[in-house]
DNA sequence: TGCTATTCTGACGTTTACGTAAGAAAGCAA
DNA sequence: TTGCTTTCTTACGTAAACGTCAGAATAGCA
């Protein structure tokens, strides 16, 4: 977990607290952790406890998110979530280096990624427009006939 | 099924039309009805075949649409069409009556109803809309830097 | 009426996404 | 160091949503 570099300063969160933080259990982080949709926690020896950050507990609310908003498997959801990590990797990337042609083609890829999600929550969100289009469709005639009644 | 009655003319549909036509299988219609997300067919012997009308073909599409848009559990779907289905009841009463009263009655039974879905499916979308209005913020950063870039 | 394709009703199998329990180990506090 | 809480790993359990298979029955057709 935490592919970014975990800050020295901030106290170190147990599983429980993360658990607690973001509403769901420890087993399931375990399980998240254990499918691949979270990186195993870093520095830890076999058998230690897993430690996160703050950032760590973003990450999972953002997969949470994901899992109630989007209706995929977590399976589908890791290769998401996979540009995702590939995505704050290169931020990282994006902030080491200086030079503009290695700036334009991490940010060109930054770029791809997003446009991915977009894509699919656009798909999402079309879908949904309909079906609240037909309801609302439905709900003015049974006004409208209301209406005709109260004259 | 088809809790209307059946339109003489139409040659009644088997099972396995019913799948293809909906782009699922014979085995999750039978599963409908199992669990009563479904009203079983009606004027069927045991062991009889199944029959269908191009209304229930609507039904399971309405019903694997709302699955597959919304995140809901068939159970809590079931309730969510219980209504649906009281409200063909209902659309049937309205149909028989004159008397103002009652179908006034009626037609605002319907309106609650339909104020009820739409409730889910507009929580849904403000969910998703905040998830899209954040990727749409991350992609506009990403392109101005692309931007300075090409400068 | 016989043939063949579907469908019927159980019943057991399977995958996903965790829950739960057990025994050992780690972490912290006094 | 002792004691208590939390976490660790391993492993089996479970609910939902179907898949699959078996053997019998049915429906449409020649």
């Amino acid at each position: 977990m935490s592919a970014t570099t975990t800050p020295a300063h901030e106290r170190p969160l147990r599983i429980g607290e993360v658990a607690e933080l973001t509403g769901t259990t420890p087993r399931t982080i375990r399980y998240y952790e254990e499918i691949g949709l979270l990186d195993p926690a870093p520095e830890r020896a076999q058998g230690k406890h897993r430690c996160y950050t703050k950032a760590d507990v973003e990450r999972v609310r953002e997969i949470i998110r994901l899992r109630d908003l989007l209706g995929l498997s977590l399976d589908q959801l890791s290769q998401l979530l996979e540009a995702e990590s590939a995505r704050a990797h290169l931020r990282d990337e994006l902030k080491q280096t200086e030079d503009p042609a290695e700036r334009k083609r991490i940010l060109k890829q930054l770029h791809e990624h997003i446009s991915n999600q977009l894509d699919l929550v656009r798909g999402r969100l079309a879908e949904l427009n309909d079906l609240a289009a037909e309801l609302e469709d439905k709900q003015r005639r049974v006004t409208a006939l209301l209406a005709e009644l109260s004259d």
